[in-house]
DNA sequence: GTCTATAGGATGATAGAC
DNA sequence: GTCTATCATCCTATAGAC
């Protein structure tokens, strides 16, 4: 296998044990078994655990801003591209980790190394929504808000619990994903 | 001092050291400097570092929920109340780490202890809103949705960040509380 | 490029004195 | 109730072989 190739399987890999345990939380030595290589060489391909979670951070806003560009190619009016925003995030669910590893930097902005990384992510993020896309202070706060409690459901594992009131705010919130939230809660 | 005082003494350190490191990140260690004891004291205190995180997520969530019975207790039409509600959380940003604390707990779902423990505590929350506010779904997802909005820029420590776009999302999510935040995000 | 072996440091928890 | 001392474990990172 290329070394290109071994790198980006080792970043998904990194990606889902991030996005499971948390930066801390995560071993090297978990994302290495997830990969299937050796712990001192994930290390050694990236330096650091630190080093190899910023890179998992800007791989997923990579793919997340991506996503987001393609629907203001497309065009269409301002109530169109903010659904169309709405919904390819909900397609990121799929990327599994993804969503969840940004979530975990954004709990770390007093990290030194993490936090700068992550806000400058973020307000990427909402220079997109205001300047590209169009949106006003009021829309980009109401999207950003659903995406955020989106990830907090995601988080928390909340389709998990099978009390009515889950379900509820799970269909609420991901109507269309429901049923892709379900499965991720339980994996 | 009394035990009882030395205890409550001790969740208030630990509610900062967690809310600025997460539960992995934060030591037993960091939370006995912080409240001026013995590592061994705090650990003896709690049982294990999981249990501490437990009490200290309780505490949170019952701070919280106390707050808004106080807003329910007061009455007033459901527009009212719903704008009360929402005061009543910024509030909560004066208790250091609390809010933190709740959304570190919110991306550990997958956390056998841990993750019960929050889903439980959000569907509270929940539960709350829709059944004592009366707020309809779509307004409880949408409260909801600018709470974690609000978490998740204390998470960043967006504040700190000086770029116009920071300060200008800051002042839509909290329009009557954008100087604490900043405080808190230098702090 | 990739592995095995391991050093070195941090941390949660226990033992036991006062 | 509270501390000091310390153990045992885990984990990142390095050394060095192949």
């Amino acid at each position: 296998m290329r070394a290109e190739d071994r790198r980006e399987l080792v970043l998904e890999a990194a990606t889902i044990v991030f996005g499971e345990r948390g930066y801390v939380g995560a071993t090297t030595d978990a994302v290495a078994k997830a990969a299937g290589v050796s712990q001192p060489y994930v290390v050694r391909m990236f330096g650091t655990k630190e080093a190899l979670f910023l890179a998992v951070l800007e791989r997923a806003l990579d793919r997340l801003l991506d996503a987001f560009e393609i629907v203001l190619d497309e065009g269409g009016d301002i109530d169109e591209v903010r659904n169309r925003l709405g919904v390819a995030y909900g397609e990121l669910l799929s990327d599994r980790g993804l969503l969840l590893c940004l979530m975990h930097a954004f709990v770390l902005g007093s990290d030194p190394a993490i936090g700068p990384a992550a806000r400058r992510g973020f307000l990427r993020v909402y220079a997109l929504l205001r300047e590209r896309a169009g949106l006003s202070i009021d829309e980009a706060r109401e999207f950003l808000g659903q995406g955020m409690l989106l990830n907090t459901l995601i988080g928390l594992r909340m389709a998990a619990e099978d009390a009515p009131e889950a379900a509820e705010l799970v269909d609420s919130v991901a109507p269309t994903k429901a049923d892709l939230v379900r499965r991720l809660a339980r994996s």
